[in-house]
Order: structure tokens, then sequence, then C-alpha cells
DNA sequence: GCCAACGTTGGC
DNA sequence: GCCAACGTTGGC
């Protein structure tokens, strides 16, 4: 089972409406690494939630439930996205500047790769945000 | 609000 | 196919 990061906007889509709503699909993505990851995605992999901008952590975590398809929003038929249902919000969310300071985190491409919104995350970057989250 | 990084577009 | 111009993202 394989690890993602998701990056949202709270002012656009935040976490607490993630949770409301119970369910969404990831829409909106239009750059092709973003949608390669997508792609790669499989039903039962996680996804950490992320806020950019005013936020700047990882505040929740999602299920992957539906695996790419065409994007409802896009009239091309060129991208595509996933569905995702919320598991849990952070105890701890995780700062971008925690991130920087760990010595795991800091290869991540949340840092390196600053404007990439759907990024995978390797198995001891994952276990390392989970221990910061519950510390 | 500014700017760096980076992706895209279009002229040649 | 190259590269300058331009637009967007996101951290600060």
């Amino acid at each position: 089972m394989a690890n993602w990061l998701l990056k949202s906007e709270p002012t656009v889509y935040s976490f607490d409406q993630f949770l409301a709503d119970g369910t969404t699909y990831w829409d909106g993505v239009r750059n092709y690494q973003a949608r390669k990851n997508l792609r790669a995605m499989k039903k039962g992999d996680t996804a950490f939630f992320y806020h950019s901008n005013e936020d700047r952590q990882v505040v929740g975590t999602a299920e992957v439930t539906r695996e790419a398809y065409p994007d409802p929003t896009d009239d091309t038929d060129e991208w595509v996205v996933v569905d995702i249902k919320p598991l849990k919000r952070l105890v701890s969310p995780v700062s971008l500047h925690q991130f920087k300071m760990d010595s795991v985190l800091k290869h991540s491409a949340l840092v390196r790769q600053s404007r990439l919104s759907v990024m995978p995350l390797d198995p001891a970057q994952a276990k390392r945000i989970t221990e910061l989250a519950s510390a």
C-alpha cells in the first residue's frame, strides 16, 4: 500500500469541509506530474492532507476509495480525479517547518518540489509523519 | 505583497 | 527545437 500527500488551500477546500462532506473527488489537477501520481493511486492507499498557504501543515489522513477516472470538471477529457474519504484528523498537525527540520522529511517532495500538488511519500516518510502527528 | 521556482505558450 | 515572455503556485 502506497502513501501520498495531497495539497489543498484551506480557503478553497479545507480538511474540515472534507470531514463534513464524508467523501470527495480530488479535482482541479492540471499538471502532468500530479496526474501521473493520481493515476498511480490505488484503492486503499493512504493520503496525507496538507493545507498550503495560510496553514502550511499536514492536518489529517484520507483513504483512496476509487481509482483515477475522468475529471467531471474538465471538458477536454484529459484530466483525472480520484475519490477519497477522510480517515482522521491528526492529534498534532505536522508543519512544513517540521518537515524542513527533520532528517527524513526534508528529502520529501513537499520540501523539494514546493509547487507539486499530488506527490508520493516513501514508507519512511509516511512513518515519520505519523510519529510526529501522534507526539 | 513580494518573489523564487517552475510550467506553459508562442515566435522564430 | 530553442528560448523569451508570461502565468501560477506557494512560502515568507
